[in-house]
DNA sequence: GTTATTGTCTTAAGCAATTAATACAATAAC
DNA sequence: GTTATTGTATTAATTGCTTAAGACAATAAC
């Protein structure tokens, strides 16, 4: 896994954004065992405390499920994945929206941008890069 | 102007930014005139020196410029608005391609789900809330 | 020319959040 | 039963943001 961090927002929910995408997106299958805290925090570059607590917080989120000294699991439920799936794409799809509303432009007009936007982008459609 | 804050991101770069949009959404015309850096801080209920920062980086961006003790200006330059507007627009539509993309979306489900999003929107076009 | 307004700068203090260091608890593995 | 691995909890240090208070400089307004 590539972790990556910016400097606007806390490292400890940007792991918790880039876990989540990582389960919705298949990269970490319903059910696997995803590595230790410890080892995650060494891969990511971040202290194991700063992992901890993206965990605790997936953890309430139901994504993820601890068993005290076996470790770390994805949930199993493929619905509640897919809910979050279907979540984070409707957040991002409002929050869009309302951003390109908010500087003037109007439904027609992000339309055409976005289909300019795509072609070009759309031969790199795997890595997306950012 | 609203001025609403989350605790997502430092005051000063959400000040910036919603000045930014003020000024390329038209909110703040080219040559207008902007409240006193004291007077916009009491505005939004912020101490001056946040707001003097903020102004500062839109003042190293070129949106506004200060005039030493008659206030401060948004450009003239309308062309220089037009390119932040368009930037602005790129960013978001970059940003939200990538993060699609990542979730595990091609590029024609994204365009049916925003095509159904954009309906729902449609009717209140003006004011986006979010 | 005086005054008020404005932008600017400096220093410091307070505060909240993040990160770090370390210790503890439970249990799987052997 | 011992050990190693794992999750968890606690406490402390660090960092950056915000606010505060105040002074200075320039000039528009009168």
């Amino acid at each position: 896994m590539r972790w990556q961090f910016s400097n606007e927002l806390p490292i400890y929910s940007q792991l918790i954004e880039q876990i989540k995408v990582g389960v919705v997106s298949g990269m970490f299958p319903p059910g696997e065992r995803l590595p230790s805290v410890r080892d995650l925090a060494t891969e990511a570059g971040v202290n194991p405390n700063t992992m901890q607590r993206a965990m605790t917080e997936l953890e309430r989120d139901g994504l993820v499920y601890s068993q005290r000294t076996a470790g770390r699991f994805v949930t199993e439920d493929k619905v509640m994945i897919e809910n979050a799936k279907r979540d984070l794409a409707q957040h991002h799809i409002h929050a869009f929206l309302a951003a390109m509303f908010r500087l003037g432009f109007q439904r027609d007009e992000i339309a055409s941008l976005l289909q300019q936007q795509t072609q070009e982008e759309g031969l790199s459609n795997v890595d997306s890069g950012m």
